[in-house]
DNA sequence: GATTGGATAAGTGGATACAAAAATCCAGAA
DNA sequence: TTCTGGATTTTTGTATCCACTTATCCAATC
């Protein structure tokens, strides 16, 4: 349904676009790890094109923060401190507490309906230990946003995630989040639900920099 | 002293960063309107280069927000539409909110008298109608973002504020500014000087979604 | 007169080539 | 052994070239 990251819906249409795609996915499925270079030849070679394409979706990677371009020295995959990741939820608490701000007043029955199932689907798939239960927490919180009916607001989200992901990651498979969150949530879709913006408001920041003290604890080792 | 806008400090070290520089330029001075095409050629001739630098530097832009790219239409400049300058100031005003609250805790003594010279200036600029005014006001936003000790929120604040420059631009022009805005920015460095973090967010808050109805009335006329 | 089709021009995307910068390697000296 | 200086290799930055897409223009048709 609705995804929270880009949309890989249809085909790139340019080299400069596939390079792109191919350099996100690897960042955050953490092919490439921080610190690491990338080589535009290499890259270029895995994916059947010249540098140039490359060169250019290094651009846009670095514009995004995922990498660091110094000249003549290539590409660097950035990496983030514990305060850079502090500082990233902190921004999220607002950008997405601003979020759900402006979708209480939108808040509908049918929509209602629809993030209690994503609920019990998100709780069902805790239960069973699966990793779906990461892909419906994206979707419920996406669906949330998306009715706030703010493109640009959501596309920093969006950005942000991504940055994050390789460190939400890490969390994802070790913490016990489900149980943890569970409550939130419903607390979050109750607010919303008798449009109290400035309580859902408040909600989504809690959950947002509750969650920030537990990455920090499996992001550290290893980091600089 | 600190800009609130990207620095200029040292010379560009690379083509593209000089590419980069001139268009972003370009585009907060409105030499670029929205709707206008961006030839890479005649770019890369007026600073003296070859098309592919211009090229990597409208990647650039574009994950920042400021063209459109399309695969086989070149380089639009964005414009913005009335909503998107509302959203823009939602997003504007929690994440300076956020700035102001995360800086009340470290103020000190010495900056608040360097805030106040800085309002007195503004001040006196004001009343002479200098556009010395703008530049001042820049500085006393800046100086207070950049007591929060947050690198990656003054960033995405400094990125929005180059988007909406030219927005800004025609209201600096014709609006009575200095009058209503003097008020506010007392009561912030007050709140700030207090340690009230909570009083300073709303403060900035109100402050910023206060203008952004004032800039409406001037950007609408002509845009789409 | 308006519309359409196609030739022509303009522009874009990408590969290659080459110069310059950085990194690497290695021999010789301390 | 460790450090240093310079030659070699690798990599980056940019210009140029070619293929292909899109835009423009003009004439033929309705």
């Amino acid at each position: 349904m609705t995804s929270i990251t880009a949309s890989f819906d249809q085909p790139p249409t340019t080299a400069e676009e596939e390079a792109y795609l191919y350099l996100q996915k690897g960042l955050r499925l953490c092919r490439y790890k921080p610190g690491d270079r990338l080589k535009p030849e290499e890259i270029a070679a895995e994916i059947g094109m010249s540098r140039m394409p490359v060169r250019e979706a290094f651009r846009r990677l670095a514009a995004e923060g995922l990498v660091t371009l110094r000249p003549n020295r290539g590409c660097i995959v950035a990496g983030l401190t514990l305060d850079e990741i502090y500082e990233i939820f902190e921004i999220r608490s607002v950008l997405e507490g601003l979020a759900v701000r402006l979708a209480a007043p939108k808040m509908d029955p049918d929509t209602f309906l629809e993030l209690e199932q994503l609920l019990d689907r998100m709780e069902r798939a805790g239960q069973a230990g699966s990793s779906d239960w990461v892909v419906r927490h994206q979707e419920f919180h996406a669906l949330i946003y998306k009715l706030s009916g703010r493109p640009k607001l959501i596309r920093k989200i969006n950005a942000l995630h991504v940055v994050i992901e390789p460190y939400m990651r890490i969390w994802f498979d070790y913490a016990d989040k489900p149980l943890s969150a569970r409550e939130e949530h419903e607390r979050l879709i109750r607010a919303l639900a008798q449009g109290n913006a400035l309580q859902a408001d408040q909600i989504m920041q809690e959950h947002i920099l509750g969650t920030a003290p537990l990455l920090a604890e499996f992001a550290s080792p290893g980091r600089r």
